[in-house]
DNA sequence: CGTCAATTTGACGGCTATCAAAGTACGTGG
DNA sequence: CCACGTACTTTGATAGCCGTCAAATTGACG
């Protein structure tokens, strides 16, 4: 819902009329072919020719790269409706990976391809382009000014908005080492900080570690200031 | 040269006509009109009906966002040929400064504007956010994983590039302060590995602190990995 | 030459990383 | 249905990098 607002009043090359993430896709008359990965596949590689591009139609992805030591950062968990592995140059920037199974819908970067259907995909494209940027934006302030806490909290918040859980309650689809490596911590610090926030009351933990109830919406929302 | 490289082979949507900040900008029959801002003053701030957007014709310009408490993120330093200050929204979610005294083109964000003169501005726009992605994705990529060291000769590089100062001299426009709440760090810090990067001999640092020479780009290079 | 802001340097503490090990969930096979 | 094994997660102990607080130094400018 908050893409279409976000989008009101901006010219067309800048609004979408993909409403939000969980809408029926618009995927008729499209030349864009499916395509299912397993979990933990490679999608796609650094160095890859960005030939296509991707939007998730269910699932979810990983994109990340890698300093030549190993340490990895994670720019984005892409959700359904997210759009992914657009590049201005030939090749990828990223590795892709599917964090779940995952079906995606694969497009060929082509001039007809985004022109043609009355130009519906590329605003599309474009309107999610913004948004990746904006969430770009927010990841900047976090990585570069927030605690282990507050990146803890401004994480599950955004998780549970982005997956729009109806109630508090919130399955992660990732791992605790793709939780740090998307927050800039290691695991440790990834299991304490979540540890603390239940001591605290903010978080309850289910038996299964991927769950995580909201306890205080006040509290971790301060804390994500 | 590496944007034209960059949008190479990209549908109309993703490429553009400006190949470089440097060109002389394509303003002519334009509706963009041109405004000065002197060093330090306030451009727009966060919450500002986001009624234009800016390029940058001279000068420099930081945007950047608050947390409650006062800690600031810079998310961008805006050299001469980018845009800043477009939205999804209604309102700019960002505080924009002049860093220095600086020359803008003030564009209104309307259908129209960027409709007309054959799509040549909203290419250019489409493509600016486009580089405007990758360095925010390489910029989390620096606050997520790098030290402070590594941080350091990121920004060194990644400002000499983008000043296109023909030789290994630089000089960078802002204050210490600037680059720590850009980089993720703090004032202290920021000195710290700056006097540490000349002790090793990769730098060099004219009594004039904004001036900085870049004596071994191989070992800087190795730094940002 | 004096003033002032910016930068640097120093001492110290804290937050997070690192290294190590124990605990827990879950799938497999008996 | 339960024992077992494995991967993931949590917890503990310790170290190190960077932040904080404080003061000295430097360079710019009048």
């Amino acid at each position: 819902m908050q893409t279409a607002l976000a989008t009101a009043g901006l010219p067309p090359v800048f609004s979408t009329s993909l409403p939000g993430r969980a809408l029926p896709l618009s995927t008729e008359a499209r030349p864009g072919h499916r395509r299912t990965v397993a979990a933990e596949a490679e999608i796609f590689a650094e160095g890859d020719r960005a030939g296509s591009f991707y939007k998730v139609v269910s699932g979810v992805v990983r994109t990340y790269r890698l300093l030549a030591d190993g340490r990895r950062q994670i720019d984005a968990f892409h959700l359904p409706g997210d759009i992914f592995g657009l590049e201005a140059g030939a090749e990828h920037r990223f590795n892709a990976e599917a964090v779940t199974e995952a079906q995606l819908e694969v497009h060929r970067r082509e001039p007809r391809a985004l022109a043609g259907d009355d130009g519906a995909l590329a605003r599309e494209v474009v309107a999610s382009m913004m948004r990746g940027l904006e969430r770009a934006q927010d990841h900047m302030m976090l990585l570069g000014r927030k605690s282990a806490r507050e990146r803890i909290a401004t994480f599950l918040l955004t998780m549970a908005r982005r997956m729009a859980c109806g109630g508090t309650a919130l399955e992660l689809p990732m791992s605790r080492t793709d939780m740090a490596d998307h927050l800039g911590l290691t695991v440790e610090s990834v299991s304490r900080a979540v540890t603390q926030l239940e001591r605290d009351g903010l978080i309850a933990l289910p038996p299964n570690r991927r769950m995580v109830v909201l306890r205080d919406m006040v509290a971790l929302a301060d804390l994500s200031e």
